[in-house]
DNA sequence: TAATTTTGCATCGTGAACGATATATTTAGT
DNA sequence: ACTAAATATATCGTTCACGATGCAAAATTA
């Protein structure tokens, strides 16, 4: 076979989308017991950080689209972890708040990171190497953002 | 806000996901007029490298379970890109073959490593930058890969 | 003020990822 | 040979990701 690039093992993006579940799935046994999924939690990190923000605020931070967010948001809410009111001054916006529930999970949550961390470094030894790679992902994201922002609108 | 650690910028995980679905998403103007998404190229890849596999061959090398390759199999099936066979020797088996239009889609795709090596330079300069996280990212895979495999064996 | 465009959010459909579970076979143990 | 365990694949249900599209309330322009 000739085409050395069209391998799998020579493929970046393979790894990323390949790093990205399974990272996932090792939070899986701390989101399970809070009844809460990734993309949940990171809805949860964004209004942790700040509470009530509209629907794009959440969108944009997490670079995701209205279509996923917004029934993200529909399960969230029905699951007791925030509230979606519909602002005052402009009838189309919701207003994304934290439900006392929602605000109890930050305290189970504080250790996670510190768990994940040194399960990680348990199983690969270096956690500094793994730092490392975070300005070279957000200078690809960065990259990439702009492009596909750019491809959108187009239509 | 005290917990810095549950700040979505110093999530390394937050990365990985956002990377993966960014990069997907500037193949996706290749795969469009190949018919075909991403995951199903994956499957392409494989069988490139190295025509009729069972499920689990390809399933393994993608680091997936079968709940997830057998449906994608039968899309690609439907497509016509692919036939799926019962195997003689051990009739549980199912022998995953390359189609006359999926071995035909190789040629287009061969293309697609240097446009997009060539569009991620073009949006963030270096991509040498890019390669080098490479090591770290199988490193962190393979150490993931054990746990999410043992944590399997549990049940 | 009326007509037009933009904005914020939602709905729908399709393809994936994945836990749980089912169903044949095949293999191993007795 | 007979039963139990392992294996290979498939099905089902839920949650996401995302393109396409809809819709009503603003904002802009005529």
């Amino acid at each position: 076979m000739d085409n050395e690039q069209l391998k799998l093992e020579n493929q970046l993006c393979f790894r990323l989308y390949t790093a990205a579940r399974l990272v996932t799935s090792v939070y899986q046994p701390y989101f399970a017991p809070m009844g809460i999924t990734y993309p949940q939690y990171l809805v949860l990190l964004v209004l942790w950080e700040k509470n009530h923000q509209t629907v794009m605020d959440i969108a944009h931070r997490l670079l995701l689209d209205s279509n996923t967010v917004t029934p993200l948001l529909q399960r969230m809410e029905k699951a007791g972890l925030i509230a979606r009111t519909i602002s005052n001054e402009d009838t189309r916006v919701r207003i994304i708040s934290l439900t006392e529930k929602g605000k109890t999970l930050q305290e189970q949550a504080k250790e996670i990171p510190a768990c994940l961390g040194g399960e990680l470094e348990c199983k690969i030894g270096d956690l500094s190497e793994l730092l490392a790679i975070i300005p070279t992902l957000d200078k690809l994201i960065d990259g990439l953002k702009q492009s596909v922002e750019s491809q959108k609108s187009k239509s």
